[in-house]
DNA sequence: TGATATGTTATCTT
DNA sequence: CAAGATAACATATC
């Protein structure tokens, strides 16, 4: 259920929570969820988090980086002295963690000296330099409240955690056979070398294939971000039905899907994404998108444009929502 | 109790 | 070989 606006919420705080720790340890208790060597990156920083699609990427400040995909039921959570206290939004399991599905637990550091050096070392004035000796005096104290911890919880042991040398991260083949992604947050979101959705693109993918177009939305290595939730509210919302083949759509219903996807994509991501199932951010917090959820989930009620009564059929294996009125 | 939910990947089929 | 279809993975919930 992670999809791309869950994935990039999650990135968002972990680049403001995570960023600028050490790795201190790594504890595996699933090993087949971590793949790789763990010595690599024990004792390296995490710099910076990227996304593609619905994978995550956490750069280090040596030649490694550890890439993550959550697939259904995977979680990543931040906790340290201000944070420990909060409780796990979740439907399974336990509020607190480590929670029994708690599989890999990263152990982590600030350097007291990120916080409080540097800037003072350049001013001279007493009060710096005491505010400076007492920092030196407190320092052990610090070190131990700067303890934090990464969780990853996975319910249902898809997800995987990959150390891979950091000119390697697009030939790990989840990336390297990903589709262009729908351009819905800034560039800098993004890992580099990841193509984005043009709307000239999109009309190309739709006419060479021959998938019907709710599968083909899903398809990643056509498609990179979309699941079965976007996919179906986007479909929704463009009024074309999801089970006509994705060649057959014409270029001004294509004009209107893309705008469709653009859009519920957006939504998503206001929302801080869906937690419909398992999905929370950074702080274990639900998102809302599930609230705003067009058709998704919507079996047996009532369109809210004509009223007719949702249909669910399954596409590709997977449950699909439409309205026989509004989707042709 | 058995069907269902989910995203990717392996494997089978056309 | 390639594209598409389907089973497999794990496990809580209905």
């Amino acid at each position: 259920m992670p999809e791309l606006p869950e994935v990039e919420t999650l990135k968002l705080g972990l680049r403001k929570y995570l960023v600028g720790h050490t790795i201190k340890d790594i504890e595996v208790k699933v090993p087949k969820l971590f793949v790789g060597d763990k010595r690599n990156v024990i004792g390296a920083k995490v710099v910076d988090v990227k996304r593609i699609g619905k994978g995550l990427i956490l750069e280090l400040n040596n030649n490694y980086v550890l890439a993550v995909h959550l697939k259904m039921t995977g979680q990543l959570v931040y906790r340290d002295e201000k944070t420990k206290n909060l409780t796990l939004s979740v439907k399974v399991g336990g509020e607190t963690l480590p929670s029994k599905y708690t599989h890999i637990i990263f152990k982590l550091k600030t350097l007291a000296s990120r916080r409080s050096g540097q800037k003072s070392n350049l001013k001279t004035t007493r009060l710096a330099q005491a505010l400076a000796k007492r920092a030196t005096q407190n320092s052990k104290l610090q070190d131990e409240s700067n303890e934090a911890f990464l969780y990853y919880n996975d319910l249902r042991q898809f997800g995987w955690i990959k150390v891979v040398k950091k000119d390697k991260v697009m030939q790990v083949p989840f990336f390297k056979e990903m589709g262009p992604e729908p351009p819905v947050v800034p560039l800098s979101g993004t890992m580099e070398g990841q193509a984005l959705l043009t709307i000239n693109k999109f009309r190309e993918i739709l006419q060479k294939s021959g998938l019907v177009v709710k599968v083909l939305l899903m398809d990643q290595k056509k498609i990179g971000g979309i699941g079965n939730i976007y996919a179906n509210d986007a479909l929704y919302k463009a009024g074309i039905d999801p089970r006509r083949k994705a060649k057959q759509i014409s270029s001004k219903e294509a004009d209107k899907l893309y705008d469709a996807i653009l859009a519920v994509l957006k939504a998503g991501l206001e929302f801080g994404g869906s937690s419909d199932e398992n999905f929370v951010n950074v702080l274990g917090e639900e998102g809302a998108y599930q609230n705003h959820f067009l058709i998704y989930g919507r079996k047996s009620e009532k369109c809210k444009k004509c009223g007719s009564i949702i249909q669910k059929i399954r596409l590709g294996g997977r449950g699909t929502y439409f309205c026989e009125n509004c989707q042709r």
